[in-house]
DNA sequence: AATTCAATTAAGCGGCTGCTTAATTGTCCG
DNA sequence: CGGACAATTAAGCAGCCGCTTAATTGAATT
């Protein structure tokens, strides 16, 4: 007659987990408060692509838009968050800007996902 | 008057990065494709902290309602999308369900996110 | 069976996002 | 200067997303 639940209690509005458990839980979260804007970034295949690619070589708007298949507006719509997030820097050419990766941890997290769910569906 | 720009070409349209390096680009866009569905389910913070909550303890969804101080169908919605994409496992305990993490790749994703992205602004 | 409570589902809405087209800026070259 | 081209910006639209409220299901308790 005491809690047969694996140590757990039973009914959900009577206890939360224990008190001391709940905040402590609470104050985990802390820890992912503000992440999601980073992985917002990987959510969109172009982004994922353009950075994929800038972690390979400098490469220019127009050549981003060619090997993507994409307008060039669209390509420069993505670079600009991009660029406020600070995950690019570029140099202007002539006509034409490049730009490059400024931040490589990025592609590590892109490589991790890669490594778990390469081929899964 | 060769190209001046560190063996890179001058003007877009004429040829992008030389053929051969082209479709090298494209095919390792292959390797990061799909990813972005990945990571979209990071790019929701309710997402990402039902499951760093979940990697601490199994949680029923009462409960994560509370902790993350949102309502039931709003938890429960986002957990339907979690179940579907196998991240978690649910059993039924009366009339309560609880989750546990059934992938726990992905909360390496969110530790190094954490790791590289913490306290920035 | 009737009530209660946890959970899910359904329907609907408001806001965000990623694209399009069109206009604008900036640079080079004749 | 004027034309050409890369790039950005602006405006507008369609689809998606995450929430809300309301209805429904499922299980336990009486």
């Amino acid at each position: 007659m005491t809690k047969h639940n694996g140590s757990r209690r039973d009914i959900c509005a009577e206890f939360s987990p224990n008190l001391a458990e709940a905040s402590a839980l609470k104050e985990k979260l802390l820890e992912v408060a503000g992440l999601s804007e980073l992985f917002r970034v990987l959510a969109d295949e172009t982004r994922t692509k353009i950075i994929y690619l800038l972690s390979e070589q400098e490469l220019c708007v127009c050549d981003l838009a060619e090997l993507l298949e994409m307008s060039m507006p669209a390509i420069s719509h993505h670079l600009r968050l991009l660029r406020t997030m600070r995950l690019v820097r570029y140099r202007r050419a002539g006509k034409q800007v490049f730009y490059t990766l400024d931040d490589h941890h990025i592609v590590n997290l892109i490589r991790q996902a890669q490594e778990h769910y390469a081929e899964e569906r």
